[in-house]
DNA sequence: GTTTAAATCGTAATGATTATCAATTAACTT
DNA sequence: AAGTTAATTGATAATCATTACGATTTAAAC
């Protein structure tokens, strides 16, 4: 996805486009890796020094939100990038060292053959840790 | 895993038996769920009114690091839970509301056949989110 | 250009986790 | 049983990510 594709979906769902959320977005495009918050902060700090963590945080959620981006938790910090379009529900390899993604093409839920009977399955999690051929 | 064995496998590393880490083990072998830090600090209050967090979380981690205890992040803070050992490796369903869990004996490490060719694998985390029957 | 609700900023509060260091204690030695 | 010592703990403060909030600014609709 690119940035105006995003704004577009954005303009639609009624948010307005501000130069911060064009700017978040132009980082994500630029890169297919899970990055930090504070990561977005400081990049973005180049262009509005005065950016507040409000700003950030609450972009990134509206983001995450209307699937623009997705989250996910790794070392105690929550981490975001942009999600993947181009295929369906898959998941990824993240590298430890640098956070770039490889994609899974695999879902274990649809190998699940456990009996879940009376539970509701809400949401499920499968990622893959290590080091990247670049960081290997 | 009993008590007595958990300290039994700390005596043969080199740690000390205290009252502090029996109370900790007693909570955690008593029910199968995962458990935030803040409430393991809250039960052992009764015993010990003036434990130290520091007690907590460096007590927590060590039974980690030496496999008593399971650990995992959920709603952005560390969870334990006594490390199942009637079976191999596996994975779980995690009731979102109570912390319970049920075993499910399926990795989908080993139905991948992905190409990982290049990238080292250190690590993969596969959970279920969602309602436990009592809870649903 | 006016209007208005959304968005941002500046700043403070919160809450989990980590760190320090003096005091205590479990386990070993004599 | 008393002495020794390193591990462990308690009291407390620091750190760090995240969240909260009122005042100000701004995008976009009219
Ligand atoms: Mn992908
Ligand atoms: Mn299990
Ligand atoms: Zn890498
Ligand atoms: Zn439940």
């Amino acid at each position: 996805m690119n940035v105006e594709t995003a704004l577009q979906k954005l303009k639609e769902k009624g948010y307005k486009r501000t130069k911060q959320r064009e700017r978040i977005l132009e980082i994500f495009v630029k890169q297919d890796q899970y990055i930090a918050a504070k990561e977005i902060l400081k990049e973005i700090q180049n262009d509005f020094p005065g950016v507040s963590y409000d700003t950030i945080y609450r972009n990134l959620y509206m983001l995450t939100d209307v699937d623009i981006l997705e989250a996910t938790e790794l070392g105690g910090e929550k981490h975001f990038r942009l999600g993947c379009d181009t295929h369906g529900h898959h998941h990824h390899f993240i590298c430890t060292t640098c956070g770039k993604t490889k994609s899974i093409e695999f879902c274990p839920m649809d190998s699940i053959n456990e009996n879940l009977n009376g539970y509701d399955v809400e949401n499920h999690k499968f990622e893959i840790y290590g080091k990247c051929p670049q960081c290997h």
